[in-house]
DNA sequence: CCGTATCCGATAGGATACTG
DNA sequence: CAGTATCCTATCGGATACGG
């Protein structure tokens, strides 16, 4: 049995339920992504940018990830009222440590893809 | 507005769909995570591993994971049957770029846990 | 030991409409 | 613009039992 390049310690996976149970969803590592490439987004901004998400799922996601202190909201003005979300600190650290497994992932290429297509930035 | 240090291009996230899909769920993360830290693991093994996972659940996952090609699925006796699940060299990579964010998460320490506690080697 | 089969409840998430 | 309110469906995921 091939002795594979462990985990630095003996680690307890515990604490990842919690993250586990928001990040490991459909929209949040997009989201987080997103917000770490551009900056600042309002709600649907998100919303076009991420191309297919009905707004309750965005704003059930975009709670959670506010609640576990990954991104922060700013509301500006009233009229019209603006709203920015961007990443908490905590969020540009999970961020950091998000950005190679999806640059991988993207540069890998995944064969199949249903659905809406999703991009960051520019899209072909 | 905060200037982020982007994405290396304008990177196209179209393929991240296919796999967020499989790897966006409850268990395949910290399945990845588990099958690179020990190597190979039967079924059951990695179900008592994993805590409080179902058979169903946990068969639908490895199915998945090994259709887009991140887990393989070695049957070697017949009598008892032994299955061992191992990380493809696909996988592999992806564990590699995972792990970071996996070791982050554990160590900034989710406070809310709720649900079955899940280790990658030892429980405290 | 390794799963599949079945059933079932919870919930994620899409569509749409509507309010501040 | 920024959401909330419904509604509705598909799927996820747990429990249990059973078969190879």
């Amino acid at each position: 049995m091939k002795k594979p390049p462990a985990i630095p310690e003996d680690i307890c996976f515990c604490p990842l339920s919690g993250i586990l149970d928001v990040i490991a969803k459909k929209w949040a590592l997009l989201i987080i992504a997103i917000l770490g490439n551009e900056g600042e987004k309002g709600f649907n901004e998100l919303k076009r940018e991420l191309g297919c998400i009905s707004p309750k799922p965005l704003s059930d996601t975009l709670k959670n990830l506010e609640r576990i202190g990954l991104v922060s909201k700013k509301v500006l003005g009233t009229s019209p009222p603006t709203v920015k979300y961007s990443l908490t600190p905590e969020g540009w650290e999970l961020r950091d440590h998000l950005i190679p497994m999806l640059v991988w992932v993207s540069e890998h290429g995944g064969q199949d893809m249903p659905g809406c297509p999703i991009r960051a930035r520019k899209h072909p």
